[in-house]
DNA sequence: ACATTACATGCCTATATCGGAATATGTCAA
DNA sequence: TTGACATATTCCGATATAGGCATGTAATGT
């Protein structure tokens, strides 16, 4: 079997690092495609094809205005990835709170000596 | 030119839905590579393969006890990936915030009717 | 030393890209 | 209609998997 496709899920479609920045660009403000491509610096075709991606998985939305299509972050559906890395939360503050009691036991160790 | 390598960062490492599984099975608790294999119901090559990839992230730590190898999650490595998505969290509270004023609106205009 | 246990790795196949180039589609303007 | 402009799609080649199976390797027990 090959890799799990791009457009079968966020997580999927996110792993690409241009994608990454697309959506970071279109955060909060709606912009043609022609911008994106002058702003990020990637071929035409390109953005269209990572767009597509992006709008197949909800992670954009479109709407046309002419002959161009304004395409716009959809925060909500980074929401679900946000609240999975959230999940581990508990454990990288845990870890935090360990190292710091550590380096605390070991000053008053010093302070013994 | 193919697809990013899953070992090139996190963010392809977890597209992945197994590898999130193992992750998240992981999570706060080390465990030898046969209870994974026996709670996730994954080939064990298999999981020794996702294992790698994740070892090589980051995002998992491994030690050795015996004829066993004991892996924990390490989530520091997550947290990176929660606060990019976290950079999101303002547009989609914007949203439902609007989302409310609008519903409310409507409220307020059919009152008036 | 030998068998067993616990993992890791190598090989193979089918497939899903990603980027580049060329081309197709759709919209507006004169 | 013709042409220009804005995007989308298709075809291509190179490559990175993921899974299944067989095998390699390291540690332990007898």
């Amino acid at each position: 079997m090959a890799r799990a496709t791009t457009t079968s899920d966020a997580f999927n479609a996110v792993a690409e690092p241009r994608r990454r920045e697309i959506l970071s660009y279109l955060a909060g403000a709606e912009r043609p495609v022609g911008e994106i491509v002058a702003a990020l610096g990637i071929e035409q075709p390109s953005v269209s094809k990572h767009l597509r991606v992006l709008k197949d998985v909800g992670l954009v939305r479109m709407r046309c205005q002419g002959r161009q299509k304004l395409y716009r972050t959809n925060a909500e559906a980074i929401r679900p990835m946000h609240e999975w890395a959230g999940t581990f939360e508990q454990f990288w503050k845990r870890t935090l709170v360990g190292v710091k009691e550590r380096a605390e036991a070991k000053v008053r160790q010093k302070a013994r000596e």
